[in-house]
DNA sequence: CCTTGATCTCAAGTTAACTTGAGGAATTAG
DNA sequence: CTAATTCCTCAAGTTAACTTGAGATCAAGG
């Protein structure tokens, strides 16, 4: 059981190689090395791969990603406990975004029968949610995670 | 009517000034200057703004949402058709990001029951969409887009 | 009229999420 | 045992979406 090689896991998930060593960094997997130095991962790592990108494919940021990744055994594959809790956790995410955007459909509906043409009751111009600066740097993925 | 500056527009919006003159640069607003060269804007930038930043939250991209603008007059009130228009074109957009959205649920659902221990039957890791590589920079706002 | 305060322009910095490239070793197919 | 792959590290480039700063001008209250 030698593992599986960066390139193995890039074929298996369609990440690029560089994409797989830079979640390294971000400590999202964290493979083993061989005699020569190269990575080997171990089958779990398809698994965390795939949650990301699962994940991502929701809007969420990597950062959060990780840290729901980080309860989890780097090196031994995760107990089916384990996977429950965090698949429990990510459902609510999705649950809360599903929820989001079906207000956002329902105001929009409400626009289209107004045409949005009075700005005091309009559902899109008066979104109930105010300011929420913090920091330099692109908004809109905060705004979406949060 | 000298119409409302900058500032005005950022009060009511939320939004800063930096970003009200970066948007347009894209396109997304296209004032009037006045005799000493600032800018003046007419009620409906407040609607094109408002109509931005909640596309923003649903994760569209800046250039998307540009181009739904695109077809409404960028210095007159749009008509109430006009809006309609878009306002549906939106809703569709949402529709669909809403049935992702849900898909993801379902298979969690499924991942939740089996503890996510079979590779070959995890939903998540065999998320039916293959490769999708075009150039650099990042990728997951494209993911979110397709 | 004069002093704040708001705007203007333009260049450069920032964050997230990666990719690309250079120069060099380790693996593996034949 | 080569030759071709694959992998390594590290620095730098890229895109999106803005922000920050400098130096200068415009506008508005007293």
């Amino acid at each position: 059981m030698a593992g599986l090689t960066i390139g193995d896991l890039a074929d298996r998930t369609g990440l690029a190689v560089s994409a797989i060593r830079f979640y390294e960094t971000h400590g999202i997997v964290a493979p083993v090395r061989n005699a020569g130095g190269h990575r080997r991962y171990g089958r779990h790592d398809l698994r965390r791969l795939s949650f990301v990108m699962a994940a991502q494919k929701l809007g969420f940021p990597l950062a959060e990603i990780a840290a729901h990744l980080a309860p989890l055994p780097p090196h031994k594959a995760p107990t089916k406990a384990d996977w429950t809790r965090i698949s429990k956790t990510f459902r609510r995410d999705i649950d809360d975004r599903i929820a989001a955007l079906t207000d956002l459909r329902d105001k929009l509906d409400g626009c289209i029968g107004c045409g949005c043409l009075s700005l005091k009751s309009c559902a899109l111009y008066n979104p109930a949610d105010a300011k929420g600066k913090d920091g330099s740097g692109p908004r809109n993925l905060k705004q979406i995670a949060g």
